[in-house]
DNA sequence: TGCATTCTGTAACGAGCAGCACAAATATGG
DNA sequence: CCATATTTGTGCTGCTCGTTACAGAATGCA
């Protein structure tokens, strides 16, 4: 291994500072003197690190990403296409409501991408919320086949369905709703959810 | 009526123009030059007009304000709880997806506030999009006295889970999702909330 | 016609932005 | 201990940002 001078800051650290700023502040908010006040080391060290900001907010996305994909797979190992709905709404209250300062309220998607004037951005972040709305739209197809879900239903309009009200939670709560009020909300989702797919 | 040289722009198509630049590019995102080119006019008429980039926007959304509190009111007209949840849910869809150009996909609210550095800004679309919610929730609260809703439903709930709603599906509309698509989920969302309203 | 008033266009201001050049500092391999 | 490689801190660059000073142009009023 050659090596000079040694790093001396960790990577997966800066990251997640860097994701706090981007979450709190969105893309072109955060300046890069307030991430590397945040990361605690001087800009040519993160330029170094990095390349340039777009580079380093996809680094922190695909850090961000890697959470959520994980999130995403357990909870398509959920059994029924119900527990699928129960377990991605209920999760994402604890994502984005009552973190203790672990995370800001609310979703980086959200935060960052919405009102982005680069579109290099904004399509980026979409990119990867689609992604996780075609995981659930295709276990949903999954659910169809093995007679989890009547015939009729389309997949696709259920993980629609479920991404804006997941999207539609995140927000509420970067305004500073509460887990419980969020879950109260989840449980009328998932009512009609069930309502939806279980025609009386 | 004492007058100098006469203005030479309209001060309402003004603020429709700068509406359009802060709804694609968020608040942060639209620049002064972004805003007066959109315009029309040199950046000195715009701030002897305005005064500056946050009395502007504030403007703006005064103007935005107005049409969706016009919205709301004809949404709280509707005779019955389900009937207030489905002309909301249809008005957005209406409002932020297939509008031809009028006005970008999404919703004003969604698209400049979120991602916002500014805490004075992002505070100010928040309160005006509480003020949505107070609406919806007060008429719920008339609903539940009339008999409309069962006593046991909370009005605050229900409020909260229709305004997730609707920013959940106009940020999928600013994401290129179809009228059609999101009329599907709203429908699903107003199954669920019927079930919700007349538990079997 | 002259005066007061208001708007317009040109051109600039300081501040803050992303990004970088460079030399000192700290590691490894011979 | 020297050569090489990499990071660090200082200080700067060119650019874009929001904002404004100022002079000329267009109105109403006397």
């Amino acid at each position: 291994m050659v090596a000079g001078r040694p790093r001396a800051f960790c990577t997966d650290k800066a990251l997640d500072s860097a994701m706090q700023v981007f979450w709190r502040k969105g893309y072109e908010g955060a300046s890069m003197v307030d991430l590397t006040t945040a990361i605690g080391i001087n800009s040519p060290s993160l330029y170094a690190a990095f390349g340039n900001k777009e580079n380093l907010f996809k680094a922190v996305l695909e850090r961000y990403d890697a959470r959520r994909k994980s999130f995403m797979e357990s909870v398509l190992a959920a059994p029924t296409a119900l527990d699928v709905a129960r377990t991605f709404l209920h999760g994402i209250v604890d994502l984005a409501a009552d973190t203790g300062g672990k995370t800001p309220p609310g979703c980086l998607y959200m935060q960052s991408g919405q009102s982005c004037s680069d579109a290099h951005i904004s399509d980026e972040v979409n990119k990867h919320r689609a992604e996780k709305e075609a995981m659930l739209c295709e276990r949903f197809e999954q659910a169809r086949r093995a007679g989890d879900l009547p015939a009729a239903t389309d997949p696709a309009t259920l993980a629609r369905y479920l991404t804006a009200m997941g999207n539609g939670m995140a927000v509420q709560a970067s305004c500073g709703a509460s887990a419980p009020e969020l879950r109260a909300v989840a449980d009328i989702a998932l009512a009609s959810f069930s309502a939806f797919i279980n025609p009386a």
